[in-house]
DNA sequence: TTAAACTTTCAGAAAATACTGAAACTTCAG
DNA sequence: CTGAAGTTTCAGTATTTTCTGAAAGTTTAA
């Protein structure tokens, strides 16, 4: 490993906890995405110097993420482990994980509390605001969906363009009364 | 603290580690955000069973996130302390403080690494890999700025019209041809 | 000043999380 | 079958993170 790609690989473990995942498993990561070539278990233990049984760990929660394949070689019983997906595919797939993880068991148990009446002044305040967070965890997650169905290139190039968002929903605004 | 409101804090606590801080500090923002009034540092220990230290530590950390308010009441010489901004605003405001931990860092280290000139093929790799995850991670936190310079109302009523981001970009796409 | 009422800090204890390595398991060629 | 070549599991250990409570620091009223 060059001095270089060793940095993103560490950076990558710095990370990884923030990341949603561990620092080893952060480490693995990165390891694969910037190795041309698929490594096997035993090649990512040495180059990261973790036990054999972290690694198998280690790719058990990144296949529990989508982000990584599983490949063989002809007269090789070995498993050789990719990334998944293009770049942009990784990023949907961190996204939408996040999103089952972080706000999914929000949104459900504000549904169950919204269901019963408040008992009290204090109850009813309570309710407004989980009433508030709902809704804009339902916006945030419903708009995030739909950004995700599109390819980067599109983003990009409307970028260029100088459209941001609000100037793209004002222009939408506009188009609206007009038609 | 009744059952309801009980459970709302209860579940910010397990929730905490994957918003970004700990149980405890999850828990201390879902009291705050629930409770009409503001709190003293007494109380929240006393509501959540927790060190007066603790709370201590678990304010300044909520400060450090631009997340809570403090108040003075007259003749009283101690502290309250109530949510910081709207429910919109503190989304926001998680969002941002995110991006300054998770993504800012790492797109700092991969500007460095691509200043650079790659020495092999291995390198060439890398780089091109580093440049695709650095110009993704640049289009994704633009676009999220713009999402936040507005305000939720606006995105609600589009929803309610039927206009994804994709349409809506779709049309951009045509009226630009168009014009 | 003083001291009461409060807040912050931080060393050490407790709890949670991650890692190792050996044993168990699986697969497959002969 | 058998055993070689691989993968997975998991009990115990190491590391990291969080929490406590006592001591130090701050503010203010008299």
């Amino acid at each position: 490993m060059t001095a270089k790609i060793e940095s993103f690989v560490m950076h990558c473990g710095e990370m990884g906890s923030r990341w949603g995942f561990n620092r080893t498993v952060g480490q693995m990561y990165g390891l694969l995405i910037i190795h041309e070539e698929a490594l096997s278990a035993v090649q990512i233990s040495e180059a990261l110097n973790i036990s054999r049984g972290n690694v198998s760990m280690g790719i058990k929660e990144l296949q529990s993420w989508r982000l990584v394949q599983v490949h063989h070689k002809p007269k090789d019983r070995k498993e050789y482990y990719s990334p998944a997906g293009s770049i942009w595919e990784m990023a949907t797939r961190v996204f939408e994980e996040r999103r089952k993880r972080e706000v999914d068991p929000t949104l459900s148990l504000l549904r169950d509390n919204l269901l019963d009446e408040p008992g009290n002044q204090q109850e009813q305040y309570a309710q407004d605001k989980m009433h508030e967070i709902h809704d804009l965890l339902e916006t945030i997650t419903h708009w995030a969906g739909e950004l995700q169905t599109m390819n980067p290139d599109k983003l990009n190039t409307l970028m260029k363009l100088g459209a941001g968002v609000s100037k793209v929903i004002d222009m939408k605004d506009k188009f609206m009364k007009n038609g």
